[in-house]
DNA sequence: TCTGGGGTCCTAGGACCC
DNA sequence: TCTGGGGTCCTAGGACCC
């Protein structure tokens, strides 16, 4: 019996890759993805072409722009991106019908009875077709578990296509810094440079005791990325995965002090909280709001309430009442509201707060519709509507 | 160069109860 | 009188990922 073999599929540099088809004039030129250039935003996707200048997702648009000053830099189009990534998704489930969605741009696929020569064969194919169907390149890892796909499949992007055996995992990654594995981020790297382990390898002969000591549960897990080892199960498409939260923030166009402005915004983030959650028939229990000040400085704050709710106005009193305890009065750079301890609809019937009136609901029915057809900005309350900024 | 927005999971401390 | 032990729930923050 062959073992179950896991792809990852990455679409290569894809925010960028879907603006080039979509306006084949800019192809071959460094495109960078980001968010509203006249706001403060970073760059989502830089074209291969972008990163030769040293330009990363992350980066704010001005160092980018000062790197690459020539540049496209257009603002994104997430729902492009999402139609194309359902449409790429569509495809996988011809191969497999295990595929797992990892996010806008990833896939993990699952094969059972696939010999591993027959392996990279599939994946060919699977390149072949999201060239000719979408004239997009990927890049395919394959292995034994998700783990190892994953790190394989970004070895030799783009438009890469890497096997790695159990045994090579190690000779693949030994030499490499521990940053380079996926779950270790900056400070980990430091915390382990501090204990004298620098690369993979050092990694996958550390005391485990000691990395639990350290890091806790996280530490198991660490021991097991550097080995390539990894038992956690593909979860396919049709099975979904329930959210834990939904949430909106915003970083504003400049620091802003002006109380009504920001209950303003945090109006505006409380209904489309409350939108996405009707939209997925949740109820939420807990409602966090988080403040950015002047100084990046961050705070959350947040409420559990004893019933389940979604309406707008709850969700806004909430929130409203966490800000101003909280706000101070200096500037502030970025509010956000986010909505947790989900539950779905039915499963919040019964509760008290659930037998509200019924012309609220139909009313906040309305107002979701259009806001669907005609985006957020099409209707809003009197208490939402925009107050001009003072002069700076 | 001035630092997005959407998430998940884990930890630690305090309140509270028995 | 000057100090327990266990358990649960809630809250805040941190780390990481795309």
């Amino acid at each position: 019996v062959e073992p179950r073999i896991i792809f990852h599929l990455d679409m290569d540099a894809f925010f960028s890759a879907v603006e080039v088809t979509s306006n084949p004039g800019l192809a071959g030129k460094p495109v960078i993805v980001c968010g509203d250039p006249y706001r403060r935003s970073v760059v989502s996707t830089a074209s291969y072409e972008a990163r030769k200048f040293g330009l990363r997702s992350g980066m704010p648009v001005g160092q980018a722009r000062k790197l690459c000053p020539d540049g496209v830099f257009v603002a994104g189009n997430p729902q492009k991106y999402v139609y194309t990534s359902i449409k790429i998704l569509q495809v996988l489930k011809e191969f497999s019908p295990l595929v797992e969605p990892f996010s806008v741009d990833e896939a993990f696929l699952e094969f059972n009875n696939l010999d591993l020569g027959d392996a990279v064969g599939v994946a060919r194919e699977i390149k072949a077709r999201i060239k000719r169907d979408f004239n997009l390149t990927c890049s395919i890892g394959i292995g034994l578990n998700k783990y190892v796909a994953k790190m394989a499949s970004g070895l030799e992007k783009p438009d890469g296509l890497t096997v790695i055996m159990p045994d090579e995992f190690l000779e693949r990654f030994g030499e490499k810094q521990v940053g380079e594995l996926w779950g270790v981020g900056e400070k980990t790297s430091a915390k382990l440079k501090s204990l004298g382990v620098y690369r993979v390898k050092d990694l996958a002969a550390f005391p485990e005791k000691t990395l639990t000591r350290v890091f806790g549960v996280y530490g198991s897990y660490l021991k097991m990325a550097a080995n390539g080892l990894d038992n956690s199960p593909l979860v396919p498409y049709y099975q979904g995965v329930e959210p834990k939260s939904v949430g909106h923030e915003y970083t504003l166009v400049q620091d802003v002090a002006d109380r009504r402005y920001l209950l303003s915004t945090l109006l505006r983030l409380a209904e489309q909280v409350g939108r996405r959650m009707r939209a997925g028939g949740y109820f939420c229990n807990t409602i966090t709001v988080k403040i950015r000040f002047s100084d990046f400085k961050t705070i959350t704050r947040q409420k559990k309430l004893a019933t389940a709710f979604e309406r707008d106005d709850i969700i806004y009193a909430v929130a409203r009442n966490l800000f101003e305890v909280n706000c101070g009065a200096g500037k502030i750079r970025l509010i956000g509201v986010s909505a947790s301890g989900l539950v779905k609809k039915a499963e919040a019937q019964g509760d008290a707060m659930f037998e509200d009136d019924r012309r609220h609901r139909i009313f906040v029915r309305v107002v979701d519709s259009i806001r669907d057809k005609f985006g957020d900005d099409s209707i809003k309350r009197g208490g939402s509507m925009r107050i001009s900024l003072p002069t700076y």
